[in-house]
RNA sequence: GGGGGAUUAGCUCAGUUGGGAGAGCGCUUGACUGGCAGUCAAGAGGUCAGGGGUUCAAGUCCCCUAUUCUCCA
């Protein structure tokens, strides 16, 4: 047996296969395509369902592949044992109702012992216990003596998951010797201990499980292998734990390079060390399958996995943005079997910086909190949960930093409590997502259709087309003919009809006939192959076999085309003037606009908007031509194509090319000249999420009616300064100015009025018992002025209560206020209010030197001002 | 999808039971000054995210919306 290499394993594995005649297929991106039940890719027959259900024909019977996963509910335990991760690599051989369970039996036996020259004493099987017919083949055909096959129950050799295809499994495990074992006499294959290692998994698809739980026999079974590389790596290479394969060894000695930290020396470094080695790599190929940190979904995943690695790289005092240099030996390593690496390197060392960098930022806030907290904390204190979790809730700030820190004060967490609130947040969601959980499976019926019925897509040529209606559907039924008034969805042999994809909207039109008028709101296509018209009936009656002629709205499409070839150009001019880490990362195409999201640290300035604009803009005055070719994946790519992350493309791929400026590939419509555009105009440039920016922007004829728009505001400007087009920045200036100086002249003006009439309040002034007294109402005044004004009269007069008022509609505002010597003979401003105002069915307050408050009933005016000296009298101390 | 925060001057942020919008840095002006963020003084700068409500009174309380951060799924 040789000590071979992961990346050789691989190579062996996909060959072996191919000898067999298996078609080796590239690992699927690890978002799931059409899966909306899977998060990531956990599997190596993830990608496949489509083929093992049915909803789509395989591209040959007999496939083999090595797939990229991840999986992150054992998160927490990764790094403290040998075998977690959540990176690996999945190797498998797949038959869709082709060979069964005699030839997966012996290919596997034969790569192990013959390929890979696993000595054959080493290894055991597992079968499922009902399983007969495994266990003829593995000791009759195989020679796999008795004692070495183990039956387990169904919990460990049977896969199912609720209804749907399920059969019995056999796995293979490999004896790593008796110094491994548990001691006890009957360990053997599928005990606990560490002495047997399975590492293949063979799946024998032969059940159709329904739903009152009844197993079918499928007329067709099929396999589905699994292999973790990782595993086989490990077996071949006598190593103890995933962490000393080859490659896996490698990232982790550059982890202790860069940590200055000696692996094996302590266990708790070791567990950081792994943690980093183990999660940098998912982050690697996370981002370059185009998943960026966010908030929810596949993006918080992310987010967690790199800020656990960042977090366990403080502990080993590494105290720099580190992880983009390890990421640079992920991809070293792993860029042979997966190119995508290295083609985005750039792109992929950016938006880990960018993250590591924005959670400095997250510790920084947490910090400055928790320090916060500490200083009103008693000495050997206990901080709440309340404060823990809410650090860690909403501040992102984790838990064990939160303990280190209070540790170096003498101080505690309550850690228990903390759990607890954890809980209750993880059951909340639980909860609120089981209700919103109920929607999908009504796209099945299309599923079926589409292996008896096929939609010709003509659009790309023509406008219109003489065409048949092979089906309607009614309610999510199939239905035989429908009338005026029913929304239908009608599916034909050939369309003109673009369905909505890439981001360009469907067309929308007409299908008519003699005898019918369907109007067509959205097209929508399945599986690429049939497609779907939804229409409401107009006038009428239809029936399955009618002929028809299918119509689009031609002005909207060309609008919408114009809009698509605009946004190939956006996406070249916004690579040229940003970089080449700007990657498309959605977009919308229809008649009004276009809105492109990409990938970008940071806000872009005025000048590069203008730069982009300028660029995509000369490009269209230049009239450049386009071209369309079809022609198959490997050949775009040689000439340079832009592909986009997560879209699927089929065999024949359709590249659109603007003459030597930009080459992409698109399955929308496009104009043949970049002169039909018109012109381009960005509108907008905001951020949607972390490291994502959106960019809308307007041509043709819809920019001619936003110049309209813009110029008609101008003119109702124009209209109201007086002024014409040239003058209005310099009118408008001096009006603004105008008006500030005028409010300042004003405000001078009121408090010289005030001023002036201030020794008519004085004049006013009573007393009783020593303290002087002044209520007076005001005219023409707001809250600020009477403030000023009290400010003066308070400042004047000494030991002095002033009360101002302001007669409004329906109230009456009051303003009260004491200086400094009449507060040290008992006059309470706050208090004082709340008597005068109670009496008029108001109410106030504030503090002993100022007060507000108000009445409703203005009535009772005299009232007030008659008791309010025996209210002063009541004050003094 | 669910929960918790945030949004106040150009920037970083204070703002107590609701009662007079603030600090530091930056900016402008002036004076002083051979020093590493020079010193001192004066000044400009605010739709307290937007909208609605409660109240005599809302930056502050309640509701909605937007943006953003964060946790959970």
């Amino acid at each position: 047996m040789d000590r071979l290499g992961l990346n050789q394993i691989r190579e062996l594995f996909l060959e072996f296969f191919e000898t067999k005649d298996h078609l080796r297929l590239k690992s699927a991106s690890l978002v799931p395509e059409e899966d909306k039940s899977l998060l990531l890719i956990n599997s190596g027959m993830a990608p496949l369902k489509p083929y093992f259900t049915g909803q789509k024909t395989p591209p040959h019977k007999r496939v083999t592949t090595c797939q990229k996963c991840i999986r992150t509910p054992d998160i927490e335990i990764v790094g403290k044992t040998d075998r977690h991760a959540t990176f690996f690599e999945m190797l498998g051989n797949f038959s869709f109702g082709d060979y069964f369970k005699v030839e997966a039996i012996k290919w596997a036996w034969e790569f192990c012992t013959e390929w890979l020259e696993l000595p054959s004493e080493r290894l055991w099987v597992t079968i499922y216990q009902d399983d007969d017919e495994a266990f003829e083949i593995w000791n009759k055909t195989i020679g796999v003596p008795n004692e070495k096959i183990v039956r387990l129950g169904k919990e460990d050799n049977f896969w199912e998951i609720g209804v749907g295809p399920c059969g019995p499994c056999s796995e293979i495990y490999y004896d790593r010797g008796e110094k491994y074992g548990c001691g006890n006499l009957d360990c053997k294959a599928g005990c606990e201990c560490d002495r047997y290692i399975e590492f293949w998994n063979l799946v024998f698809t032969q059940f159709d499980r329904d739903e009152e739980g009844n197993y079918n026999k499928l007329a067709h079974p099929n396999i589905d292998t699994g292999m973790g590389l990782e595993r086989m790596a490990a077996v071949m290479q006598e190593a103890s734990s995933i962490f000393e394969i080859d490659t896996i060894k490698r990232i982790l000695d550059y982890v202790c390079q860069l940590s200055k930290v000696r692996y094996g020396k302590d266990p708790k470094t070791d567990v950081s060390i792994r943690v980093i080695t183990d999660h940098i790599r998912s982050v690697t190929f996370m981002v370059s399958d185009g998943i960026l940190p966010g908030n929810e979904g596949r993006g918080y995943v992310l987010r967690r996995l790199l800020r656990r690695a960042v977090r366990h790289g403080r502990l080993l005092s590494i105290d720099n943005t580190f992880l983009s240099k390890i990421a640079k030996k992920v991809i070293e390593i792993s860029k042979e079997a997966y190119p995508e690496l290295k083609e985005r390197e750039d792109y992929i060392l950016k938006i880990i910086d960018i993250e590591e960098k924005r959670f400095e930022g997250t510790l920084e806030q947490g910090l400055h909190i928790l320090e916060k907290y500490m200083e009103s904390m008693e000495s050997n204190g206990v901080l709440s949960s309340e404060a823990a979790f809410k650090l860690y809730d909403t501040y992102g700030f984790p838990l064990d930093l939160t303990k280190d820190i209070l540790e170096e004060g003498g101080f505690t967490v309550d850690e228990k409590g903390f759990k607890k609130e954890m809980k209750l947040q993880q059951e909340r969601a639980r909860t609120a997502r089981k209700s919103s959980i109920e929607n999908g499976w009504k796209e099945e019926i299309y599923s079926r259709l589409s292996n008896t019925i096929k939609t010709d897509f003509i659009g790309y040529d023509s406008f219109a087309s003489n065409s048949i209606i092979k089906a309607v559907i009614a309610d999510n039924k199939l239905v035989k003919e429908a009338h005026k008034g029913m929304t239908i969805n009608i599916i034909l042999d050939k369309t003109p009809f673009y369905a909505e994809s890439g981001g360009q909207v469907s067309d929308t039109g007409f299908i008519k006939s003699k005898n019918f008028v369907l109007e067509v709101y959205d097209c929508q296509k399945v599986n690429d192959e049939i497609y779907i018209h939804k229409c409401n009936v107009v006038e009428g009656n239809i029936k399955i076999g009618d002929t028809c002629k299918a119509e689009i709205n031609i002005a909207n499409r060309m609008a919408t085309t114009k809009n698509h070839t605009s946004t190939h150009l956006l996406h070249k001019s916004l690579k040229n003037a940003l970089g080449n880490h700007v990657e498309q990362a959605g977009s919308l195409v229809n008649s009004d606009r276009l809105r492109f999201d990409f990938t970008h640290y940071e806000s872009l300035t005025k000048e590069e908007i203008m730069k982009v604009e300028k660029e995509v803009n000369e490009i269209i005055w230049k009239a450049r031509d386009v071209t369309v070719l079809e022609t198959d994946m490997e050949t775009a790519k040689k000439m340079g194509a832009m592909a986009l992350f997560g879209e699927k493309y089929g065999d024949k791929v359709r590249v659109i090319k603007v003459d030597n400026y930009s080459i992409e590939l698109c399955g929308g419509t496009h104009i043949n000249n970049t002169g039909h555009i018109g012109m381009f105009k960005i509108i907008s440039e905001n951020s949607i999420a972390a490291g994502v920016r959106r960019i809308e922007a307007i041509t043709g004829e819809g920019l001619y009616k936003y110049l309209i728009e813009k110029e008609n505001i101008l003119q109702e400007i124009n209209a109201i300064l007086k002024t014409g087009d040239d003058d209005i920045v310099k009118k408008l200036d001096f009006n603004v100015k105008a008006i500030k100086e005028l409010e300042k002249e004003v405000q001078q003006l009121k408090n010289q009025l005030s001023a002036s009439s201030i020794d008519d309040y004085i004049s006013n002034v009573k007393e009783i018992k020593g303290i002087k007294y002044l209520i007076a109402e005001v005219d023409n005044k707001d809250m600020e002025s009477l403030r000023q004004l009290g400010d003066k009269l308070r400042d004047k007069i000494k030991n002095s209560l002033i009360v101002l008022y302001i007669k409004e509609k329906d109230k009456i505002v009051f303003m009260s206020m004491v200086d400094k010597s009449a507060i040290e003979s008992g006059i309470h401003a706050g208090m004082f209010i709340k008597e005068i105002t109670k009496i008029g069915n108001g109410s106030g307050g504030g503090r002993k030197d100022m007060a507000q408050g108000g009445i409703k009933d203005i009535n009772k005016i005299n009232q007030i001002i008659e008791v309010i000296p025996s209210i002063i009298e009541s004050q003094i101390k």
